[in-house]
RNA sequence: GCGGAUGUGCCGGAGUGGUCAAACGGGCUGGACUCAAGAUCCAGUGUGCUUAGUGCCUACCUAGGUUCAAAUCCUAGCAUCCGCACCA
């Protein structure tokens, strides 16, 4: 273990206090400065506080807007909290207590760990998303999308967490598990739930044009989530109804052999025939209770309905099954199904004998139905389709499509459900009346606030038994009526935060505008990839719709997103409690000091890659620390000699650019090795200053510390970021730096094979060219080695040299004589 | 099935056509200091040769290829990890 030298939590709680003081962290709009924003996911507030990976995610972020500070921006950097959600309520049931108090003590200790990390926010503009005059504004928000047609009612199969009591977002059903109980199997639920219609945004959505400063990762995740694709629209007549059903490969219609509709579909009893009943209600029966977990090798199966439907292209007559494979709410929930040319009705077909018609061959060979053992599914030659064989089938799905249906565009992402049957969140400002029907609540009234005498329940929204809250009059008519209960998916409050902490404190509007055009967007967004399909689509779904609403004039929140690594245990693991291996920032600030710790998670590797939390791994970055320390006790600023200098101003430069480009392990690696270049050398004032201020975003508090001590003028913080001197930097220099380095290593080599044959080295020549000579100091040189070097060059006459070696010298490579 | 990422010394990881493989950190070994330990400082640390010398060989998952030149580009494969997944 290392040994502790210098307190540095006293150091840290001495900056602290002095930057909250001069409130220097605090910034308000300057139309003559030029602004930046960066900003972090704002967290969860959790009882178990901070871990280290939200160490890392902020200090990412520190360090980047330390930087931008010091190069002379404006830069807003907030911080707050996604206070309402599951947890806070679920312990207050526990404790028969008030979620808020637990979400408030939570948010305390919160602030306080962040501020223990030197992690400079303006704190002025908290927003917590819990309090009214936060929610007003998604409630307001949700008014106008109401009023726009975009915040709806519909009856729809829902994903039911039995352990949240709740319904789910898409987004938030994994593998048939809820996001939060993941051994909990998500049901389908037939619900009346409020959604919000993101799908009219799904072709901008989908547009990624503006968006280059995103990791490619995140749109291609996003991109495969709203799942463009383009297709048709068939109409099919069943019992003398048309039943449209969408296709991307209409070349394959003459090939419909049966139709398919969901298990889910809400129409599905419409085309069971009586006779068949009994069966439909058998397979329905199977199907809810198979547990969504097995859904991944799940066969096909189905029931014949009794119905059947008229091919539009060929009059057909083909039967209309219903199955398990069907997704009922995507395209029309039921599907044209080509066994020979399609791998899940082939399968389908196989199970159920129905018959399988070809309608493309391969160009090599011909298919036989009878034989073959898997669908066809690839390009060819249409055939048995009347007047479109001999087309190649690429063509045919246009002239297909064209004649028999009409060109669409279908998507994969779904309507947002944002109805919560839970009491910890955002009410929806709704009324319903018996008369007046859905009644908006009208703008003065909000907030619509969430009562806090409440008694809270485990297993149902307490706000239901609380007739305080719903029994009111109707704004309309003002008769009886009753406001609804179900709150809002939590993911709506941060999905416009980054727009209210321009203007947190506003009572009047949802916020200035003038305040919104100054510091959006978002210049620098940093958080973890976990929320590409969440998080990352609804804030750019806001975006859009505060945009129509003429708010604000951004396309997108942010410039740039950058999604940091995952911190590991020491053992490689997850951090968890169950295996032992959680490190907690509160024990690591005590035993190493924040800068150390805050050095350590930014340089391990880069901060864009997943790592593992090393003990000796910090401990390296504590020497390094230590070290300044001690050499700042003992400085005596002089001059800078040319190397000195060269070394600094490519520092500058080099340090600057990878703090730009996020390459924070590069920039540390730079500023080891430019301590060590004057370590035991004269440096000049302005240089050690440079030095102190390119530490600083790294290791804020001792870099004020060290600035303090060299008698630099106010914070560091504050101070301007320094510029390279590019007539300084001398490459030569290295170059020649790095010659005697290797000179240095090969009389050492010399001089143990010396020893090694018995002899002994105690004087030491070396013959170097005129034109370098300038390079090697015959003390440098001796004090490395330990023994006397003498330094000749090859043409001085004067020169000890009796084995005649120095012809042998070369650029670079001076000739070496031992004896 | 679809998509993505990764593969470099003992370990974490730099390096994405030549200047240069292994920066930087950790670990380990040896030395200095010390009564000793810790801390600190110095040196060494891929393989195999060779050496009164500062050199050569071989090494960046495997196998091919492009190139005057490949860890880096291309092709195929292997391994590990991750995301989505019956989306018609």
């Amino acid at each position: 273990m290392i040994e502790k030298k210098t307190d540095l939590n006293k150091i840290e709680k001495k900056w602290q206090k002095k930057w909250e003081e001069a409130k220097i962290f605090e910034v308000r709009e300057d139309s003559k400065k030029k602004k930046f924003y960066v900003l972090e996911m704002y967290p969860y507030p959790s009882a178990s506080g901070l871990h280290m990976g939200h160490a890392l995610n902020y200090t990412l972020g520190d360090i980047y807007a330390r930087f931008k500070k010091m190069q002379g921006f404006n830069v807003l950097h907030p911080m707050g909290f996604d206070s309402f959600g599951l947890p806070a309520e679920n312990a207050a049931v526990k404790n028969k207590s008030h979620p808020k108090k637990f979400t408030e003590d939570a948010i305390k200790n919160y602030i306080k760990q962040m501020k223990m990390l030197g992690i400079g926010y303006d704190w002025s503009r908290m927003v917590e998303t819990h309090k009214p005059d936060y929610y007003k504004w998604d409630q307001w928000i949700f008014l106008k999308m109401h009023e726009k047609g975009l915040a709806f009612k519909k009856r729809a199969p829902v994903n039911w967490c039995p352990e949240c009591n709740a319904v789910l977002a898409n987004e938030q059903v994994v593998n048939g598990k809820c996001w939060v109980h993941k051994n909990s199997d998500v049901q389908i639920r037939h619900l009346e739930q409020w959604f919000l219609k993101i799908t009219d945004y799904a072709d901008e959505l989908a547009d990624f044009s503006k968006l280059e400063g995103w990791p490619d990762l995140i749109k291609k995740l996003q991109k495969n989530w709203i799942g463009k694709s383009y297709g048709y629209n068939i109409d099919f007549k069943i019992n003398n109804e048309n039943w449209t059903i969408f296709t991307t490969r209409p070349d394959t219609l003459f090939g419909v052999t049966f139709m398919v509709v969901s298990a889910q579909h809400p129409r599905l009893m419409e085309l069971v025939t009586p006779g068949q009943k009994k069966e439909v209600e058998k397979f329905l029966k199977k199907v809810k209770s198979t547990s969504e977990k097995d859904s991944e090798e799940l066969e096909k199966e189905g029931a014949f309905t009794g119905s059947y439907a008229i091919n539009p292209a060929n009059g057909e007559k083909v039967p209309v099954w219903t199955g398990n494979f069907v997704v009922a709410d995507y395209g029309y929930g039921m599907v044209m199904a080509v066994p020979a040319h399609d791998e899940r009705d082939f399968q389908f077909a196989k199970k159920y004998r129905i018959p399988i018609k070809v309608v493309i061959n391969p160009s090599d060979y011909k298919l036989n139905a009878d034989k073959m053992i898997r669908a066809f599914t690839s390009a060819g030659e249409i055939v048995n389709s009347g007047e479109f064989d001999g087309l190649p089938s690429q063509d045919a799905i246009e002239e297909i499509g064209k004649k028999f249906g009409k060109k669409t565009v279908n998507y994969k992402l779904r309507d947002w459900l944002v109805s919560r049957q839970r009491f910890w969140g955002t009410p929806i400002p709704i009324i319903y009346c018996d008369k007046c029907g859905i009644v908006p609540v009208p703008e003065k009234d909000l907030p619509v606030k969430l009562p806090e005498e409440v008694k809270l329940e485990s297993n149902r929204n307490a706000l239901e038994g609380y007739e305080k809250f719903w029994k009111v009059k109707c704004p309309k008519c003002k008769g009886d009526a009753r406001r609804e209960t179900d709150t809002m998916d939590t993911f709506v409050n941060s999905s416009w935060y980054y727009l209210r902490y321009c203007d947190s404190k506003n009572d009047k509007k949802i916020f200035d505008e003038k305040k919104t055009d100054y510091w959006c967007p978002i210049d620098m967004y940093i958080g973890g990839k976990e929320h590409a399909c969440m998080h990352l689509i609804y804030i750019r779904f806001y975006t859009k719709f505060l945009r129509n609403l003429g708010l604000i004039k951004l396309d997108e929140p942010s410039v740039k997103l950058f999604n940091q690594g995952y911190m590991y245990g020491e053992d490689g693991n997850k951090m968890s409690k169950s295996l032992g291996n959680v490190i907690n920032p509160d024990d690591m600030v005590v035993k190493y000091g924040v800068d150390p710790i805050r050095m350590f998670i930014v340089s391990v590797a880069s901060p864009d890659k997943d790592f593992n939390w090393s003990d000796t791994g910090v401990q390296g970055s504590y020497r390094f620390v230590q070290k300044i320390i001690e050499y700042f006790k003992k400085i005596k600023p002089g001059k800078s000699d040319e190397k000195i200098e060269h070394k600094v101003n490519k520092a500058i430069k080099e340090i600057s650019e990878d703090i730009e480009n996020m390459r924070y392990n590069l920039a540390i690696i730079k500023l080891r090795s430019l301590f060590e270049s004057f370590e035991n050398e004269q440096i000049s004032k302005k240089d050690i200053e440079s030095f102190v201020k390119l530490l600083s975003p790294f290791c804020p508090h001792i870099a004020e510390e060290m600035w303090e001590k060299i008698g630099g003028k106010g914070f560091v913080s504050l101070a301007s970021w320094p510029v390279a001197d590019e007539k300084k930097i001398n490459e030569k220099i290295e170059r020649a730096e790095q010659a005697v380095e290797k000179t240095v290593s090969d009389i050492l080599n010399i001089l143990k094979i010396v020893a090694g044959r018995g002899g002994v080295g105690e004087n030491v020549y070396v013959y170097v060219l005129p034109s370098e000579i300038e390079f090697y100091s015959s003390a440098e040189l001796s004090k490395r080695i330990g023994k006397e070097v003498k330094v000749f060059a090859v043409n001085d006459k004067a020169k000890y040299d009796p084995k005649g070696l120095a012809s042998k010298a070369k650029p670079g490579r001076p000739a070496i004589f031992v004896e």
